[in-house]
DNA sequence: TCTTTGTAATTTTTT
DNA sequence: ATTACAAAGA
């Protein structure tokens, strides 16, 4: 491939391609395949051209995109590494890639483009990146290394810590770079976005001269190459066909820059479901769908709308849920699928009740046989889990949990990881001044002041003012002596730099005397760190395993770069049984981390009011609203076969109790798709186990349940937006297990007598009550006496 | 320089 | 309830 501007062969990594003659060996299906249904085949089938695919929850999505790239290879005869699929996940990427290796064989495969938007952007950005000042072996900071810069520029500009704090700047930050401004493009109104753009660009200045770059960065430089440089017509170049998954997830930077890359062919293809977009709080933009259609007006829609995925009453419960959003592109979900068991909304007294009766539904589904990776635990926050991992814990049963704290997060590992990135890339000063006293050196805050105040003076790195200590007149000579120790320290691990990386992290914890400190400290904290460093170096040599078996030279910058852009939901098994294999161990983790992922048996807990939808959502911020009701929607979809429903009376969280109502999303479930349980703990009886089984459940309002393929129906009548919650009023309400109904009449001592109206939900148990002759009051329960 | 004490904050987080 | 981070004391 010759550029066309400058004549020059383009360099690099196109993987050992064999020429762009007609791609070997032809595994990929023959004409509509079999197995694809009629929207499907379109979409697989479609060649040139902008394609919007509506893909709805478990309608064969990765089925379409694999199949088309396999379609593309065979019936149009592109070169597999003129192809481009993007996820969001790794996880995505790798189980697209294996399903693409068992349609088209392990060698086009290999050859095709398969990664995140991240992973994508900074394998080119390694290529191209130079062409705007940034060097190939850049260095990518995580948030902690981000709130490190801004902490510092706060500092350097004299501004009050506690008045900006580093967080909420660096969210401006961000907001600034999801939506492709840079510190010059954005509008000031005032004198706080004043302080607000120098930090930006003070933070950007920081991040280049210290050869890193952010998240954002990753894809906004690349943006800026293609639209900006001519490099970016050799950017554009290498793909003719660029695949998009999740679309709806994609910030306003990553439209750009898939809208760039697309320029001269727009074979641009995105699938997405904009019922599923629950990532609006970190800048993703469901509007750019609507952009799509705006920007390629010839694009052809197709929209995927039979579930493979779920039995009949789970898709009929996400519709109740998810009808009742605003500005949803039409569409009607539906399936074949038989209709299955009810829908299981259980009621518990509090969060430990709840987990227990998480424990024996999932000891019931193992006698049944169930495969415990099967089975998941969602909860809207993390604060949740604990109580659950204890009772998993408690009752034997094997788990996992993803996300939360995470492993190259812990200050041991970002440690050993910042001496690692120095090596590579000495400007780096967060990474310097990090570990510059770890383990302690005698190195205090002053000294450290001191030297990067002269850095910042003399508009240098702090590894180069350590080079030029003599001329920093204001250190003195027992600080000078101590930095030079230090200096001469990392210049001895520079010059070993080129042994391989697995060796490099024992290289360094021992030369720098780090486990030697944690082994002297001797706590079983300590002996915990060791073992985390332990297992930080057989990632490291997994990492040259893996890189040798894909054909690829292991180098310090790739498993740095594979460090910060890898999560835990990455180490999951697929739902087709590839991916890592793991004994079977029930999953635990938020809803935001099931997307993607589908189980046999899910169960929802914390379905309660200020819980999902979480906090209180005040009628002004229905965009919330909306988002926590499409992160239901998402949830419900996870689940194939059973799905359980749970919610408590009361809640302790972040140390105060809390009596919250059901959730509103629960009162949404359509007629007959649900039945209605208490746990022992709230009926009161005592049983053997807790889900105590008393006879034919009830049933949501009785009425028979229909066939799932006519989903209209199912929908809620205009003007019944949202179900009052009464409905729950003789059932779950915690009220309701005082003598606290409606229209029961109390007494108040100021007030006198009264009538209940309704119940609220203020945190404990309220309602509201009428007084003859005061009026309508909001009363805390414990305040009331019955009349 | 290290330890203690106090304070505030604690959604969600594919990268 | 827990924790992380900052300021003040030993």
């Amino acid at each position: 491939m010759v550029s066309l501007l400058t004549g020059e062969e383009d360099d690099e990594l196109e993987p050992e391609q064999p020429d762009p003659s007609p791609p070997p060996t032809s595994p990929p299906p023959t004409s509509p395949p079999p197995e694809l249904n009629e929207p499907q085949a379109g979409a697989v089938e479609h060649s040139a051209g902008p394609l919007l695919v509506f893909a709805g929850a478990g309608s064969g999505k990765t089925r379409v995109i694999t199949y088309r790239i396999a379609n593309l290879i065979a019936r149009e005869r592109v070169a597999p590494w003129r192809i481009l699929a993007v996820t969001f996940t790794n996880k995505a990427a790798g189980e697209m890639r294996a399903r693409l290796e068992r349609l088209c064989g392990a060698e086009l495969a290999r050859a095709l483009w398969v990664g995140t938007f991240h992973a994508t952007c900074a394998k080119l950005l390694r290529i191209h990146g130079s062409a705007i000042g940034v060097q190939p072996n850049f260095v990518i900071y995580d948030t902690a290394d981000q709130k490190a810069v801004v902490s510092r520029a706060l500092k350097d500009l004299g501004l009050d810590e506690k008045r900006y704090p580093a967080r909420a700047v660096l969210a401006h930050i961000h907001k600034h770079k999801q939506e492709g401004r840079g510190p010059d493009e954005a509008a000031s109104h005032s004198y706080v976005d004043d302080v607000a753009l120098r930090l930006y660009r003070t933070y950007e200045e920081r991040l280049r001269a210290a050869n890193a770059v952010d998240f954002e960065d990753l894809i906004l430089l690349v943006a800026r190459l293609l639209s900006d440089t001519p490099e970016g017509d050799k950017i554009r170049r290498r793909f003719d066909y660029v695949l998009v998954d999740e679309f709806q997830d994609t910030n306003a930077t990553q439209y750009r820059f898939l809208r760039e890359l697309v320029r001269g062919h727009k074979n641009l293809c995105v699938v997405g479901d904009d019922d599923q977009s629950i990532y609006r709080w970190r800048g993703a933009d469901v509007r750019n769908i609507r952009y799509f259609r705006r920007d390629y007006p010839d694009a052809t829609v197709v929209k995927l709308e039979q579930n493979y995925r779920s039995s009949g009453r789970i898709v009929a419960a996400a519709l109740g849920v998810i009808s009742r959003s605003n500005e949803r592109e039409p569409k009607e979900l539906w399936t074949a699928n038989e209709p299955g068991e009810f829908v299981h909304v259980v009621a518990a007294r509090d969060e430990r009740d709840e987990a227990a009766f998480v424990v024996d539904v999932v000891r019931r589904a193992r006698a049944e046989g169930t495969d415990l990776r099967e089975i998941a635990v969602f909860y809207r926050i993390h604060a949740q889990s604990r109580v659950l991992e204890e009772a998993m814990r408690a009752a034997n049963l094997p788990y996992q949990i993803i996300g939360g704290a995470k492993f190259y997060e812990r200050a041991e590992v970002k440690d050993a990881l910042a001496y690692l990135r120095i090596l590579l890339n000495p400007g780096s000063d967060v990474d310097l001044l990090r570990v510059v006293n770890v383990p302690p050196r005698g190195i205090g805050q002053t000294t450290v002041d001191r030297l990067t105040a002269w850095a910042t003076l003399n508009e240098t790195s702090v590894f180069e003012a350590l080079a030029r200590i003599d001329e920093i007149g204001d250190l003195g000579p027992p600080a000078k002596k101590k930095l030079v120790a230090f200096r001469e320290l990392l210049e001895r691990l520079r010059a070993e730099s080129e042994i391989a990386p697995s060796e490099m992290v024992g290289r360094v914890l021992s030369e720098t005397g780090y486990v030697q400190a944690l082994k002297k400290e001797d706590t079983a904290e300590s002996d915990a760190r060791i073992e985390n460093l332990q297992e930080l170096a057989s990632s490291m040599q997994d990492y040259e395993a893996e890189a040798e078996a894909a054909g690829e030279a292991p180098s310090l910058a790739g498993f740095l770069e594979r460090v910060t852009l890898v999560s835990d939901v990455d180490a999951l098994p697929n739902p087709d049984g590839t991916g890592p294999r793991d004994d079977g161990r029930v999953v635990l983790m938020t809803v935001h981390g099931a997307k993607g992922l589908e189980f046999e048996h899910v169960l929802l807990t914390g379905m309660e009011e200020q819980m999902f939808p979480y906090k209180g959502v005040d009628p002004g911020q229905t965009d919330e609203l909306e988002e926590e009701r499409r992160l239901a929607y998402v949830a419900i979809t996870r689940a194939r076969r059973h799905l359980f429903m749970t919610h408590t009376q009361m809640r302790q969280i972040f140390g105060t109790t809390r009596w919250n109502r059901p959730s509103r999303f629960l009162g949404e479930l359509p007629n007959g798709v649900a039945e209605h349980r208490k746990t022992a703990a709230m009926t009161g009886e005592m049983q053997f186990g807790r889900y105590v089984d008393r006879g034919p459940a009830s049933e949501s309002r009785g009425q028979p349940w229909r066939h799932p393929q006519t989903p209209r129906e199912a929908a809620p009548e205009p003007g019944s937006r949202y179900v009052d919650h009464e409905f729950f009023d003789d059932r779950t309400d915690p009220v309701t297990d005082m003598p606290l109904r409606r229209g029961a009449r109390v007494t108040h001592d100021r007030f006198g007598d009264g009538e209940v109206l309704k119940a609220v939900s203020v945190g404990e148990p309220a309602v509201v009550v009428f007084f003859p002759g005061w009026g309508e009051k909001k009363i805390l329960a414990r305040f009331l006496k019955p009349a």
